[in-house]
DNA sequence: CTGTTAGCGCTTTCAC
DNA sequence: GTGAAAGCGCTAACAG
């Protein structure tokens, strides 16, 4: 049987209110800060955070809903929230949604039942009801990464047609007429990054053949199959867009295994910069987004919603990116 | 206000037994059932798992103390423990101790004080202490990955000396003699894949002058950095063995800039597999572990001394692994 | 500054 | 199968 406070009441004689007190950074007499700390030390004591939550109706917790752990991607976000807000006083409860949307649902309502004081949420689905819990249940929730289309939500994420449709003119600008995409139709943010490839391309006055729109998800199997077929045409693109990370990992896979070289045959453009890209040669140019940034402003926002001290309506944050050049684009 | 359980008592004019029993799966009256129910869906109940913690003094939950939430090798075994925990009915509340052993010390005082019911952990520290808070407080504990110096705990990881032993043989058996290292030697891992290293050779004979053996953390910096003192010797060795993932990264980031090739001029060999490395050519011969095996192992062991199932001394699960092949290695 | 007391939302005897 | 009542460990008035 773990020590309560109960027990330090005990061992030092003192009124459970005085030990809440020191317990919480209230004013006690030295001698009796002595005491309960002896009394602490020795039983060793930790405050049941159960108990507390039922009382305050606070756990100084926030949940984490992800998409899929398993990404990199994701782990660089969480790292920055949970350092954002650990420095404010708060823990986080991550739950996995292992991109399946009857999880996700499961999950909101088991952080609702663990009492969140808010909620931070990288979306596996593209409609919002799966939120309507913890809605009615008035906890605060940020969207982190990808917005939703029915509901409006506060969102911090990039401006991902507007990045995607800049870095297309790196293809442009070369010459390349022949541009194909692969990108997710299921993510949020794969079908925003779509948007803005078409709206280069028509704003450069190009075509794109059905069959130079590869769609799927952000998954390698997606980046690998599509580039194959794109391989396979007779009428090859000279420039390909990938629509983040795996696909990009994908495509590059599938383009070694055939043989065919980047930028001599097929000129790259990618998503999502990670460390390791700069291990290929050649360099692939990427898109990169600004991961501490986004889990601060996540973290920001929705710590002002849980205090009250913002209290407008829904607020879409998209941030700027970058884009790491490299050499795997060839000047036509 | 969220409805709580008396809510459903005014509703339906049940007692507050019924529905706790109702809740709990226990039998109710069929017409019971269906008026708790509809109040239920009515008032968005959802059980309050402070106020049965509380109670119960069980929360579900399975605290896990990761030791850099970044990684993505954690992100992986992630994945898996959340499956199979899930599976069990069990969530997960996941701390990060971000590589610093402070922070894995308050963490663990945290997980104590949210109350789970056991504890994973994949340690920074490689001493113990850290965790007797924990252990007064009763909370079963598995080791993951890592194993610790002093205490012993249960402790599911791979056999690290022997894969890495067994390993060496691709490259001693194509005759390479001067064969350098790098390898942490903070990391459990990084030491115990350095023994091995050194037996490997020992038993075939062969030396590990000082400079051949470069030591650091678990970080690109420390491949980066060690691969370039290695290309600097007026005398190189011809292979180099890597411990883990980022150092196989940032040995491999540095060849490329300095324009070794592999396996030409250096032959490699590197642990954990990941996707990407499949991008690269060469292809690196890599120890891959079982992450699934890992996740499952642990969590059916921490689940077996939670339930008290089972009750003996500190187990100690050391699993095998797998080479996969590639062509970075030359015949001398 | 300290003590007394009520109660957070739930489960769990124990009668009925 | 159901209900009444006690209590999990803590905080928050309030009185002193």
């Amino acid at each position: 049987m773990p020590a309560t406070i109960v027990d330090i009441k005990e061992k030092t004689g003192l009124s459970l209110a005085t030990i809440s007190k020191y317990l919480n950074g209230g004013n006690v007499l030295p001698e009796n800060k002595v005491k309960i700390e002896a009394a602490i030390k020795e039983l060793h004591y930790e405050v049941n955070e159960l108990a507390r939550g039922l009382v305050t109706n606070k756990t100084n917790t926030v949940g984490i809903l992800v998409f899929s752990i398993e990404s990199p991607f994701t782990g660089m976000i969480l790292h920055h929230v949970g350092e954002a807000l650990r420095k404010k006083g708060y823990g986080m409860l991550i739950v996995d949604s292992c991109d399946d949307e009857q999880i996700e649902a499961r999950n909101v309502k088991y952080l609702i039942s663990k009492k969140v004081d808010g909620i931070i949420v990288l979306p596996v689905a593209s409609r919002g009801d799966f939120l309507s819990p913890a809605k009615n249940a008035k906890i605060p929730i940020v969207l982190l990464d990808r917005s939703l289309s029915d509901i409006q939500y506060d969102c911090v994420r990039i401006d991902n047609r507007k990045s995607t449709y800049n870095a297309m003119k790196e293809l442009i600008n070369r010459n390349h007429k022949k541009i194909a995409v692969i990108a997710s139709e299921r993510e949020y943010t794969g079908r925003e990054r779509f948007n803005g490839f078409m709206e280069a391309m028509r704003d450069a006055g190009l075509e794109v053949p059905a069959d130079y729109q590869i769609r799927g998800t952000h998954s390698i199997a997606t980046g690998y199959n599509g580039m194959k077929k794109l391989m396979a045409l007779k009428d090859r693109p000279t420039g390909v867009f990938m629509s983040n990370y795996e696909i990009t990992l994908g495509a590059m896979l599938s383009m070694n295994e055939a043989g065919f070289r980047c930028p001599d045959d097929i000129s790259l453009l990618g998503f999502d910069d990670q460390l390791f890209f700069h291990l290929l040669q050649p360099q692939v140019y990427m898109v990169e987004q600004p991961m501490k940034a986004l889990g601060d402003r996540a973290v920001e926002l929705l710590i002002g919603r849980m205090n009250g001290i913002i209290d407008e309506d829904p607020i879409e944050i998209a941030l700027g990116t970058r884009l790491q050049e490299g050499n795997s684009i060839k000047t036509l």
